[in-house]
DNA sequence: GATCATAGTCGTCTGCCTGACGATAAACAC
DNA sequence: GTGTTTATCGTCAGGCAGACGACTATGATC
């Protein structure tokens, strides 16, 4: 195949974001309201354009930071702190998925602490923290009543297959810290894996499996009450971050 | 963001394939070789432009069909033929990684049973399946003694990636069988793990673990003694998809 | 201050799965 | 027949996970 400038057709690349948190035992994304057409005044992931000098990677790093602040996680630095975990989910190039013109669009992962309250260029109105599965729902009603619309483009597929990602990863890889505080307690973690998973966990058994699995989590010697009750003691994030054996997520 | 149309730059989107297969005890991979500029005359993986109206899936297996002749596997038909397992693997777009344009490309991840023989565009020469360490190593001299160039492009990162999802999914998945003829023996099925891995599996716990998995392995009554020694019995892949326990990949 | 509710932590027991490995079965080569 | 190769069945011990009892340490309430 010789090269030919005029043989093949010139396509836009953006980046998407699926940012996920836990607010209120319930697994959360990251949704802007669309000022313009198309699909103008529904929810939306976070994205855009890719820049002419930008790498995909940089490109996700600088939207979650426009976007909420968050500096991403620089893999060579484990054990950074405040940093959102961030990679790359997949690719959705459906020739139909923008009604303007061919949008190719990077998909990547990100998870975050709980944090304060989004911001998009400003205007909170038009970001929000809102529950995967009202995100995810195909109209219907809302918690408060309102009705729902779907989200904008493909964005309901792309959600979906994140959600899927975080839900498969950690099981077998140390993520779920990456929903937590630089430090945290067993049980704060473990609310994590039952607000991702939607299941309940045996207290007993969780805290026997994660203290005793090396590399996981390491004390840092204090203790807190922050969640009533018995004192716990606290934990950062350890350097492993495949998990063998993987934590196994209970059948349906 | 308003919609303005000179607000982006344009790139060129294409789908670089990673095609494995098993030969001879060895994971092997596709490789065609270039015959223009850049990285002329060196090795590369397999791919080309998307075009204009197609999905990436679609431009994939269209690629696919093109170097090897094989139809891509379509999932809503789980019980296909000779269909190649195809699936999409990462996206690759370093400013930098094609020194004419910006090129972002959409990897892509087919595993094959061993077939006759490669072609490209009808010239053998210019296709072959190599083991994937030959491909991968950096410099010095393949088997042959012949000095090894590196794979053009970032395609070597692409091909590790690969190779490295491939042996992740089999542990989890009953994607070995995509290895395998569309009728195959415990046995064969056996040497895949052993290739893919590049472990040896102890026959008796792997025959009792294979047939003792729900939904992974299905008899077909025949018997087969194609590779010598006490006939075997032969299996046609099952319905399953996820394998729950998963394959023990052995510790290093 | 006693009581209660809440959350955290340590143990025990049982069943299942895996790895190691012995034994037998059925073909082919000589 | 003997040896070789591959397939298949069985046995046994160790480890891990699920179920669940027991105890600890805090704050809230009376």
């Amino acid at each position: 195949m010789p090269y030919d400038p005029s043989a093949f057709p010139p396509f836009a690349v953006t980046v998407d974001l699926v940012v996920l948190t836990v607010r209120r035992h319930a697994l959360c994304a990251l949704a802007v309201r669309r000022g313009e057409p198309p699909f103008q005044g529904r929810w939306a992931l976070p994205g855009g354009f890719v820049r002419a000098d930008e790498d995909l990677a940089q490109a996700a790093a600088r939207e979650l930071a426009e976007e909420t602040g968050l500096r991403a996680h620089d893999p060579a630095v484990p054990a950074q702190d405040n940093g959102a975990h961030l990679e790359q989910l997949a690719t959705y190039g459906d020739p139909k998925r923008d009604p303007r013109m061919r949008v190719v669009s990077v998909a990547h992962l990100a998870l975050a602490p709980d944090l304060p309250a989004p911001r998009a260029g400003g205007d909170a109105s038009n970001a929000r923290w809102a529950p995967v599965e009202e995100l995810l729902q195909q109209g219907g009603y809302g918690r408060d009543g309102e009705p729902v619309a779907p989200l904008a483009f493909d964005h309901a597929q792309i959600l979906s297959d994140g959600v899927e990602r975080a839900r498969s990863k950690i099981e077998y890889s140390s993520l779920a810290t990456a929903f937590c505080p630089t430090e945290f307690t067993v049980g704060e973690l473990r609310r994590v894996y039952e607000a991702v998973w939607g299941v309940a966990l045996d207290p007993r058994n969780f805290h026997r499996k994660v203290t005793g699995t090396p590399g996981f989590l390491v004390p840092t010697g204090g203790t807190t009450t922050r969640q009533g009750g018995r004192p716990a003691q606290l934990f950062r994030a350890g350097g492993a971050t495949l998990l063998n054996p993987p934590m196994l997520r209970p059948e349906v």
